[in-house]
DNA sequence: AATGCTTGGATAGTGGCACTTACCAAGGAA
DNA sequence: TTCCTTGGTAAGTGCCACTATCCAAGCATT
C-alpha cells in the first residue's frame, strides 16, 4: 500500500500522515526505491489508534508520541507497561500544594479512600495522575464555596468502582496480550467519553421524567 | 475592591483578568473615575467560575462567554436556560452522516436506548450533543474492529442512570433558582473530571486487587 | 508645584500546536 | 523525451490563551 492509499483509506490526508510519520507517530514504510514506499495493515491499524487518540481522546501529538512509546516497548511487563501508557495520557496541572483549598481537598479525598477501603489506591496518591486529577477536582468545588466531602463523593465512587469492575472483565474477554494492551489503551480513550456522552444522557432522561420538557 | 487585588484574591494575573474584561466573560466594574474601577465579591465568583470552566473543564473562551450569555439570560425559563448553557459547552465535531461506521454506530445506539426503555431521550437523537458524542465514539471503536454494541453499553448506561439519579438529587438540595443553575453548570464542568478521576482510581484499585502492583 | 508611583485601558506581540502549502529530486509511463 | 506521480523537507498558517508594553489620568509624598 502507498501513502496516497493508506491516506484514502484511513480518510487521513497525505500531508497529515507525512506529518505523523516525520513525527514518530507511525513507523516508516518498507522503502522500496528512493521514491516509494510500500505501508501495510499494520500502519493502517496504528494510524486509526493515533486518530482515535487525537480526535476523540484529545490527546496532543507529543503525549501521543509518549503513550505509544509505552505500549511499543517490549522489555516492560504487563502491568508496568499499560501504566505507563494510561499515566501518560494527559492530566490536570500540577495542583498547588500550598493552597489552602487544595490541602483540604487532600485530606477530603483521603477520607474518602478509607470509607471505601481502597487500600491499593491510598499507597498511590503520590504519584497516580488519577489521583492528582480528583483532589485538582475537589479544590475546584471547595474555592467556589461548595462542600464537596467524603459523604458526596462516597456514593459516586462506588459506582465508578462497579464501572471499573465492567472494564476489566471485558478487558479479559481479550485473547492476546497485544489486544489487551490495545483494549486497554482504548478503553481509557474511547471509554470515558462513552461514558461522559451516556452520563449526560442519562441526565436529560432523569431530568426531563422528573421535571418534563417545558 | 480593585484590579489589583481581585487578582491577589483569585491568584489569576491582573493582564489576564484585563483580557477576559475585554472578552466580555466578566462584567466591568463600577467606573469610579478614569483611571479606577470597582469590584465587588460577585466579580470574584464569577471569575473563580470562569477559571474553573477554562481550567478544570478546558472550555474554550468563546465557549465560556456563550454559556455564561445563556445563564445570565433572564428572558429563559429555567430548563430552556439550563440546557442551553450545557449544550453550548464543548462537543465533539459532527459526525460525517454518510460515513459507514457512524450509520451503524447510531443503530447501535438506538437500540441500546429502546433497550433501556430511555424514550425521552430518543426524542433527543437529533439534537442532543451528547447522542452526536456517543455515536461518534462508538464508530470510532467499530472503526478499530471492536463491536460496541447495545450489550456491553447496556450494564455502562445503568450505571450512569444512576448517577444521573445522584446528580439531580443533589442539585434540589440548593436553596434557590440562580444557585441551582451555577451548581448544574458546575456539575457538568467539575463533576465529569471528578468522575473521570474516580473511575481511573477504581480501575487501578481493581486491577491491583485482581493482579497486584507486579 | 514637582516628582514618582499606581491604576485601568488599548494595542500588539508571544508561544504552542496541529496541521498545510510549496517545493524538490527521483522514478515510472506514454 | 516529456510529463505525471511519489515521498520527503522546510517553511508557513491559523487559532488561541494569554502577556508585555504603552499610555494618560490620578494620588501621595516632598
Amino acid at each position: 500500500m502507498r501513502l496516497a492509499q493508506l491516506s484514502a483509506r484511513s480518510g487521513v490526508s497525505a500531508a497529515t500522515i507525512k506529518y505523523y510519520l516525520r513525527e514518530g507517530l507511525l513507523p516508516p514504510g518498507r522503502q522500496v526505491n528512493a521514491t516509494t514506499a510500500e505501508y501495510d495493515e499494520e500502519h493502517l491499524r496504528r494510524l486509526r489508534l493515533v486518530r482515535a487518540m487525537i480526535q476523540v481522546g484529545r490527546v496532543p501529538v507529543a503525549k501521543v508520541r509518549e503513550v505509544l512509546g509505552h505500549v511499543d516497548d517490549d522489555s516492560l511487563g504487563r502491568t508496568i507497561r499499560l501504566g505507563a501508557a494510561l499515566w501518560a495520557l494527559p492530566q490536570v496541572p500540577e495542583p498547588d500544594e500550598d493552597d489552602e483549598y487544595v490541602r483540604a481537598a487532600h485530606d477530603e479525598v483521603g477520607t474518602l479512600l478509607d470509607r471505601l477501603g481502597w487500600e491499593n489506591a491510598k499507597q498511590l496518591t503520590t504519584i497516580s495522575p488519577a489521583y492528582r486529577s480528583l483532589v485538582v477536582a475537589v479544590a475546584a468545588f471547595r474555592r467556589l464555596g461548595y462542600d464537596w466531602g467524603a459523604e458526596v463523593l462516597a456514593p459516586y465512587a462506588e459506582l465508578m468502582h462497579r464501572t471499573a469492575v465492567l472494564d476489566l472483565d471485558l478487558l479479559e474477554t481479550q485473547p492476546s496480550e497485544p489486544e489487551r494492551i490495545e483494549f486497554a489503551l482504548l478503553g481509557a480513550i474511547l471509554n470515558e467519553p462513552v461514558l461522559q456522552a451516556l452520563h449526560r444522557l442519562a441526565q436529560e432522561e432523569e431530568s426531563s421524567r422528573r421535571y418534563g420538557f417545558e
